[in-house]
DNA sequence: TTTCTGTTTGCTACCGGGTGCAAACGGGTG
DNA sequence: CACCCGTTTGCACCCGGTAGCAAACAGAAA
């Protein structure tokens, strides 16, 4: 049922050899007018296209890319595979979407698309454990990786990233200018270093305006319920005048709990008694429900940058972008 | 560099052909143990492992399922992505993500995943004009399709769908026990079959209770900004003794984006001046900011049921399937 | 007519594995 | 020791293209 036509019975019916025929599909290539048309005819009456199977064996090239994707919570990863496949698609290239998750973690992941011989990987918003990838990559062969909206742990694997630091900086001067004195910050996933660095960042900044004293909520992923909780268990054990007077959260999703929670739980007004500020301007956070204070990742301009570096247009490197602060009236 | 070692050169370093060591990578293959050890020492030293492009060439079969995806602006998308991920590589498959876009159509995507010679495409959320693929399809030959989420439009195209029928009459049935007598529908592209049936079912069921008309309202796309523009415009042009008692949006998005607009607004409270009903179950709908009452399609067992298709344990034939009524306060 | 040069075409070798058959092997039996 | 049979191994050919060289075929210049 499924036998598709090959160049050698395109030749056949055109009366040519199969280089030829396969000259009429290379662009470029050397070929009369005359046979290119016959070929054509020929491959138009036979439902002929060339298999890029083939074609990839040959050329070592598959023209493949991989995306390592291992949070499917964060809504937030939908406009950006839309806007990554776009792009890749508009070079020729093709997103293969892999799932990490418990039962296909990144070594499995990155054997198979180094076995499909993908012609990169991208680590969207994941990161693999540095020891791990070493025992790895000693058979030289992996396939070039590139990290995405995540800071790469790794020598050598560039990673585009929003830049965090000056991020937070305008987070924390808007916060301070606004009157803000207590500020507390909530990571989704404490291990991780991105979020202790953001921390960091966040409590430096913080003391450059006179303000030592950081309250710490952590969520145990990047999940509403996880910043509502979080949110909830701060509440209970600390006396209203201890309370943070602003809240800033990892990311959106937490910020979104942590408000629901807030609000309806505790009946507490944002920003009165507390102001909340989130990241990523998820499309939701303008909504009137929520007017979620928040940072904008530069999505456009980080995805031009890495399939760039895919295409080989620009230097593998790791590159900082900046994004916009956008205030609404949860602050 | 990115050179790997492959069947002839382990063969050479194990000192037996480079079938045996093929053998030693084919689960079930006669081999002796022996010659095994000693093919899978050598493989580990040389770091090798099968070429699955060239496996794929000779086999005639990727394990590669091309996903169509058309619509970015639905944070429900991404849920159904996760498990179908999840689902195709607990069956040795993979996805790749094909975004359908102005750039990119029906066409160019199923004469480039059939190119890439993929195991079967699945439609999620979208849908060729039928006309369209008779033109491709008279060239036997196009890879197997199945639609996910959607009604099929093309015979012998089997989809697999949560019961929309059923779904609307559940709902109808609640809308009118709780006293609502002025239903509205919202459909988010008016063009679309699907939305049409939905719109019939919903008009029909409130017949059968007695009630005949129904307000119709169009929103242009399926994003809360068209959700509130909408209703909007709607509410504008229809004074308040006309205006409809629940409105029924054909999605969660369509409904969140028309909720706000209805309160901030036009200062209105839902349920009490105009109750609201969406459809898929997002995550947000849940939130006290919002609590919609909607209806889940059951993703997980759709996806099973289709990945089963693909995976040749099923019959491929378009199944039904029932989803929950969700009740909220919004109703 | 011969020579030269540029275009067009065909061919060999190859990408890295899979299939099915035939030969080699090895141990038990008569 | 010959024979038989089941296991193991090697081989020719195939999957459908690509690369680069060499031959064939122009048409123009000598």
């Amino acid at each position: 049922m499924r036998k598709r036509a090959t160049a050698k019975e395109v030749a056949d019916a055109a009366g040519v050899s199969k280089w030829t025929v396969i000259r009429a599909f290379t662009p470029g290539a050397s070929i009369a007018e005359e046979s290119k048309r016959k070929v054509l005819e020929a491959a138009a009456a036979l439902n002929y296209s060339p298999n890029l199977l083939a074609r990839s064996l040959a050329t070592n090239s598959t023209r493949q890319v991989a995306v390592f994707v291992d949070d499917f919570a964060n809504p937030q990863k939908l406009p950006f595979l839309e806007t990554l496949t776009e792009r890749l698609q508009a070079e020729g290239l093709v997103a293969v979407l892999i799932n990490i998750n418990t039962h296909f973690d990144h070594v499995h992941a990155l054997l198979h698309a180094d076995q499909r011989q993908v012609d990169a990987v991208i680590l969207f918003g994941t990161a693999f454990r540095s020891e791990t990838l070493s025992d790895l990559q000693l058979g030289r062969g992996t396939p070039p990786m590139f990290v995405l909206a995540r800071d790469s742990q790794i020598e050598g694997v560039p990673a585009v990233v929003c830049d965090a630091e000056l991020a937070l900086r305008e987070i924390v001067d808007h916060l301070h200018e606004r009157g803000y004195r207590r500020p507390g910050f909530m990571t989704g996933a404490p291990a991780l270093s991105t979020a202790l660095r953001r921390r960091h960042h966040f409590a430096d900044f913080w003391k450059q305006n006179g303000v030592d004293e950081i309250a710490s909520l952590s969520a145990d992923k990047y999940s509403a319920g996880a910043g509502a909780e979080a949110v909830r268990s701060y509440l209970e054990q600390t006396a209203p005048a201890d309370r943070v007077d602003v809240l800033m959260c990892e990311n959106d999703i937490l910020a979104l709990g942590a408000m629901d929670e807030i609000r309806s739980r505790f009946g507490l007004r944002i920003p009165e008694d507390i102001a909340v500020v989130g990241f990523d301007n998820y499309e939701f956070c303008g909504s009137p429900a929520y007017s979620l204070t928040t940072y904008e990742q530069p999505r456009q301009e980080m995805i031009q940058v890495i399939v760039g570096m895919i295409a080989g247009r620009l230097e593998p490197e790791t590159v900082t972008l900046q994004g916009t602060l956008v205030v609404r009236n949860s602050t």
